[in-house]
DNA sequence: TTTGAATTATTTAAGCTTAAAGTAATTGTG
DNA sequence: CACAATTACTTTAAGCTTAAATAATTCAAA
């Protein structure tokens, strides 16, 4: 095989498995959207802000939900709003800054997200079902180094004037 | 370890295992988006509707492109407006069947499209440069599995009542 | 053949997401 | 201190996506 050959071969490959992974991931995501959807009337972004939650007692500055989600500040704030409005989370000033609010689960809030993280937790099982722990391993692995990959990337492309 | 500890064990792997998988797909779908945002002014929806239907000659009809995207037919009707407002692809009506249409590409959208895939080929094929070929293989082989299952799951999902 | 069910595409309303612009507060530097 | 730059959040406009409702057509069974 020569070089063009294989460096056709090459791309093919790695078209194919970024085409699979997306399959696999948006699988996933529908069904767990429309579970949460059906069984909790919520939804998945919903379902994640609060996620971040749970794990910080006191609460997450919005623009750190923002990095840890991935997302832009502007959506944070439209979900945040949401969620105070059905009075699951909440918005507490900062000592010594009044620009930021912590977002913080009011009681209420934390115990409708032990609720749904029960069910939510099966769902995930089930969808990787069929894979041992070995492999499952070695998916965790293979996918840590793309990751990396993917946030040097980022980085690179951040630095592009 | 009893019962219960390896459970919660299991669980805990498969969310980790989730939740790094959607990282990476999200980080790399960013990097798309901007990409073809910046380099050709699209979208990667746009750009994954012109390349189902690259391998499509003769075109496909709406239903077609909505089940092998999977999106809903609202959005390949949205899509599909504006690409052919931009002279990229066309309508074609379909004999014997009048509610019915191909999508096609123009020769001005296979142009276009042929441009977009070379570069997108590049982007794909980076996201993946640390792993070896036979890194990819098991990522591919794996995520097979998990494809399966995830069909599996959703034809029970939609076979309840 | 006629009626009724299924199919195909579109429209509508609502939610998520983004980028960009805007506001307000804070920080850093001369 | 002053003021420029940065930071934190919000607002706005536009695009994607969905579910549900609608309209036209086809199909099939009585």
């Amino acid at each position: 095989m020569d070089q063009e050959a294989r460096a056709h071969a090459d791309h093919a490959q790695a078209l194919r498995l970024w085409l699979r992974m997306l399959t696999c991931t948006q699988l996933i995501e529908k069904q767990l959207r429309a579970a949460l959807r059906e069984q909790f009337d919520t939804t998945l972004p919903r379902f994640d802000l609060m996620a971040q939650l749970e794990r910080a007692p006191d609460g997450l500055k919005m623009n750190e939900l923002s990095r840890r989600m991935m997302v832009t500040g502007g959506n944070i704030t439209g979900i945040t709003d949401q969620l105070v409005a059905e009075g699951l989370v909440e918005r507490v000033s900062v000592q010594n800054d009044r620009r930021a609010f912590y977002v913080r689960l009011t009681s209420a809030g934390r115990a409708s997200f032990k609720e749904m993280a029960r069910v939510h937790e099966e769902w995930v099982v089930q969808a990787f079902a069929d894979l041992s722990e070995r492999d499952m391993a070695t998916l965790h692995k293979l996918l840590g180094r793309v990751k990396e990959t993917a946030k040097q990337d980022d980085l690179a492309t951040a630095i592009t004037p």
